[in-house]
DNA sequence: ACCCTCGGGACTACCCGTTGCT
DNA sequence: AGCAACGGGTAGTCCCGAGGGT
């Protein structure tokens, strides 16, 4: 129902806003303009909001960076820096998406089910990672698996970082810098240059 | 008082393991062996502890740069590889450490204090960048600020990663992997292989 | 309604199971296979299906007695054995009977309603000893009401420790030795034999 | 402390009143005049309290039961019947001893521990019974296991009517006219008469 | 002077019986 | 008869002082 869709975004915006064990069941559902009874009727309890939170989080990157590899022709690297773009992009202003990350840090709540989205950008950078090497796009030095096993922490703490010390104002500029660092580091040098203009296309400021 | 340490030392422990908020006063007094009460003679409040064990930490990182800037006569990356490799080392085993992380990180409860560590780090890598790109160290297509920008966020994500994925038990190899990239990145080819060569001594394995 | 019993019944078997408070609407429901719409539609509230159990209960007991006693031409005090007998039987077995003496039992619910099905045994079973006296099968030492208001008790009492102690497994083997005692304490020497054996036939164990 | 017995009685006296379940932890610390947290700080939850009740009624009547047993030179059946009075005595004006039945009957909070009281009682009075056999007191045909498993269950039976129907106005009474049938059931001939005056001496009703 | 037992008060997650609207 | 929502209420917990012991 609508309530549960209602529930669901105050409880993003709440958790995105003062961490899972601070967002008040009350908080949540006066926000929502329900009742404590409403709440419980379509969440089993606290942990059971965060838990769809997440799930329907990572569901909606998950569909992004599919859309991504499907319609775009571009060089692996290319998407790659997309979708750090998108995720950047709903760090910034998509309550769902800032909650789902959140509950991702803040892992204080959650068990191993926490790392998950960790491990499906492992997955997907490591193929990507495999396809540009074979394209030529990367020079090959660094295996794909370690590229991607940097590339998905570093974002992490980009966005961190960011988060942390200017409420991530600066982040698009961060996660552009880190892709200038990152190409410096395995783009060959005679497709530097025109990588690098791709990535000032991807990171232009307007939404 | 020798409670305090006590006190301190309990705190940092739960803190590391629990978390600031479910890390409750009795659980940190009975592993000191004392009462609320003491505690509450030698802090003010639950958070006055959180705040002490921040400033414990941030002192001993300090200290432990300073040491390595002073007494290391070592090229300023190198200097910073062993700054990372330190800190790395303390996110393993020392709860002091892991505590103070885990209380900037975990910033539900913090304010803005919470990134000053990160904001000292930056300071601190901006110098040495700045300082290696005079000794040639770097090619100076980045400047030292932006590098410095990357560095510390990177290394905080690989941390993050590590510890949420595999406990930090990978930590030191992923934190060498990234000093690898970043290398490849800002190190001009001809110093390259001994930068490789450093960064592998410093990152021996053995403690 | 078919859905109205099968209501009842779910409530019986939960409420024997659990006690009146601790069923839920939910597991009541749940268990008949229908929603609380459709509860709500054939019961005011929750204390009318408990109610409806104790007055069904009451009914079936009611009957069964009435029936012993019309169809057997028994001595008084074997109708009373009969009557224990086939209480205790219901007890085992049958959740409405068993449903019927937990509501009456713990009389946290309900207010002096609860008192009434023993209220009817007391009258039934003065009357019974009544008759057993003027047919000579007691002594006459203790008068009728005095008989009764023991007999009841004491039922109610080995029924409450079989079921604390063995959950009813050991049920009729008690209230024979029950009848035992009885026998010796009001039973005319020369007639306590037949006594004895016509209890051996009223308790035998298979149902 | 003073106040863990505040605590205690003032639970006794709500729980005894208004059952396990509906007794609030609100209505115990008002009554108690203390707050919540002192009550948490004396038990570890709503549970803690009712385990703590019953093993202390469980305990003075052991305590009762030994002093009767020790001081007073009787007839093993006049033991028995002072213990029932005392008991029953309990049941009227202690609320500590009523508490403690009311848990123990309305079994729905506690697994098997519940059964404990009526099982050491069943081991006393078969004692008991023992030495009534070989003290000429009874006429032996009832081993003594079976008259202990009918004389406690009968006891609890007959105070269960008597709350129910009278609010235990009538327990002594009804206790009496218990005994007057288990003389009949098992005193010799010769000596029933002094064992009925022996009955009328320790119910006599001033307290 | 230091330490601790004990108590206070506020708050939260959770659950449950019940009822409109469809 | 069903789905969804309501609102009251309870146990549990936690952080934190004020009073006596040593």
């Amino acid at each position: 129902l609508a309530t549960r869709d209602q529930l669901l975004e105050a409880a993003a915006i709440e958790i995105q806003r003062v961490g899972f064990d601070d967002a008040t069941i009350e908080a949540i559902t006066k926000a929502a303009g329900v009742t404590p009874g409403a709440l419980y009727f379509h969440f089993r309890s606290k942990e059971a909001i965060a838990q769809t939170l997440i799930e329907r989080q990572h569901q909606t990157i998950r569909e992004a960076a599919h859309e991504i590899q499907q319609q775009v022709n571009a060089p692996s690297l290319v998407v790659m820096m997309m979708m750090c773009d998108e995720l950047a992009r709903g760090l910034i202003d998509e309550p769902l998406v800032r909650a789902g990350i959140r509950l991702t840090i803040d892992r204080s709540t959650f068990g191993s089910r926490a790392g998950d989205p960790y491990r499906d950008w492992l997955v997907t950078f490591t193929d990507l990672a495999g396809r540009a090497e074979s394209a030529g796009e990367t020079t090959g030095a660094l295996p794909p698996d370690v590229l991607a096993h940097f590339i998905v922490p570093a974002f992490a703490g980009v966005q961190l970082l960011s988060d942390t010390l200017t409420r991530r104002t600066d982040l698009l500029l961060r996660v552009h810098e880190m892709w200038q660092v990152l190409i410096l580091a395995v783009v060959p040098g005679a497709r530097q240059e025109s990588m690098f203009s791709a990535a000032r296309r991807v990171f232009a400021q307007p939404s």
